[in-house]
DNA sequence: TCCCTTTGCTACATATACTGTAGCAGCACG
DNA sequence: CGTGCTGCTACAGTATATGTAGCAAAGGGA
């Protein structure tokens, strides 16, 4: 039986939910993209790359698809991506992170 | 002169402080980290990677240094890794994240 | 003293994740 | 038809993370 390789074990942390979530969300754009469609933004594929500092499209389509698969973002074909009810819950969440994010840039 | 490379992008992007943040939070094992610190937790660095999957002491430290740098963790010699008052802060809103994490799990 | 253990931390080769550029098919507008 | 969007993909190159090993310093016996 050959080895597990991390990457898996990454993938399998699903033991206690908070760790799947910030395993989802500790990856590199993922908590940009969530950021960029607050507030019922709908941005397409493209508008997204721009806000993201011209991140590359190929792990922009993979990070969009892991969000969606997570539930979290949908395509509204001829409109763009947009969160779901579901991320809508998630991003409340960083309303309170931004004006810690305020006071945090007043160092310490 | 030389085209700016991205990683100093990404470690510029200072403008707003939500991003400079979410960059931060953004790496890999970074929101693990904190949470693993969470509620007065204090860990030394191998009792830190072990809580972390094993993760490799390369990146743990690198990490570490960041997270003390940005003034969030700092090292009690002979006791361990623990968060400053600002990165209790910062668990604080990972409270209510983590409520989120169980109903999310419960899919959509 | 010497030995053993633990601390924070580092070297380095390998494996994986990401970037940057290019380009695809599909659809709408004219 | 052509032009310009859309979401999405290929692929070579580079940045980043992993896994194993090991360092010096500090502490505790014996």
């Amino acid at each position: 039986m050959p080895a597990m390789k991390k990457t898996a074990v990454r993938g399998s942390r699903t033991g206690r939910p908070i760790m799947a979530l910030l395993d989802l969300l500790g990856r590199r754009w993922t908590l940009r993209i969530v950021w960029e469609l607050r507030e019922d933004r709908s941005l397409t594929s493209r508008a997204l790359r721009t806000a993201c500092d011209e991140a590359s499209p190929t792990i922009m389509q993979a990070r969009l698809t892991e969000l969606r698969e997570a539930g979290l973002v949908e395509l509204e074909p001829g409109d763009g991506y947009r969160l779901t009810a579901l991320g809508k819950e998630l991003t409340e969440n960083f309303a309170p992170l931004n004006r810690f994010a305020e006071r945090w840039a007043r160092h310490a």
